[in-house]
DNA sequence: CTTAATGCAAACCGTTTGCATAGAT
DNA sequence: ATCTATGCAAACGGTTTGCATTAAG
């Protein structure tokens, strides 16, 4: 049985042929943050259609069982990637909308401080730097 | 001349009813952080009624000229504040919504190194904090 | 066979826009 | 008089939902 399929079966989710696919476009794409509509036009390029209500169910499901993880921009858009053990922040291109990732102790030590500061228990953060990339600042 | 009607002066825009009425709740609920919807009730209940159309419009000029500030949150809603000179980030309650502002310069100097790093020439960025505060913690 | 997953289309929610009317300078 | 602002309703974009159909276990 293939990793993804196993993944499925340890979720209690089903192992149908959309979720697999789905997953397999998030796996072929790791470190790439694809919306939902663009699993939807991968999908359709290999000649394999899947409604955009079963995409945004699956990635919701898989979020929701941690195989996937979804990221909020500004403006309501959200992207989507294979979780990862490890946490992470993204800098997003105001340009080209390209993504990268990062991790800083130090800005998540302080965060936890200022939030106890503040008299909060924090549970999570969502953290976007924006800017020009390097390709775009060239141009 | 009341300060609101100066500030719009300022701006280029013209004084109109609904401008300083929109300005006036947000002045009153300075630190409150108001959606566009809360506008539109609080005005109901004062028996003014301004169309949602001219509230968003009005939000979005004034944050054009730096009068009030747009931050936005998971989910693609939006709350306003009247403009602080100063810059600084938020930590929400998950329970109860709460809205409580932070500034932390060990972080905002993370924030560049890190961008810089990555080869990006930092712009902007948006860091929400998200936890219980101090009420809900202990219900 | 039973229960969960899919497809479709319609609903949704916050926000934006086109256009005719009203109002500020 | 001119030009900008407003109101209304319709459009929008991403996402969710109801319901009948299909497929997994």
């Amino acid at each position: 049985m293939s990793e993804i399929s196993h993944k499925l079966k340890e979720a209690g989710l089903k192992i149908t042929l959309p979720r697999i696919k789905i997953l397999e476009i998030l796996e072929n794409n790791r470190g790439q943050h694809v919306s939902a509509e663009d699993i939807y036009r991968m999908l359709l390029e290999r000649g394999e259609e899947i409604g955009v209500a079963t995409i945004y169910r699956v990635l919701t499901q898989c979020e929701q069982a941690s195989l996937v993880s979804r990221l909020q921009f500004e403006g309501g858009r959200s992207v989507f990637e294979i979780a990862e053990d490890d946490h992470h922040d993204h800098i997003v291109c105001v340009r080209c909308g390209h993504v990268e990732e990062f991790h800083d102790k130090v800005i998540e030590r302080r965060q936890q401080e200022v939030a106890a500061e503040a008299g909060f228990e924090m549970e999570d953060h969502s953290m976007v730097l924006y800017g020009l990339c390097r390709k775009c600042k060239k141009q």
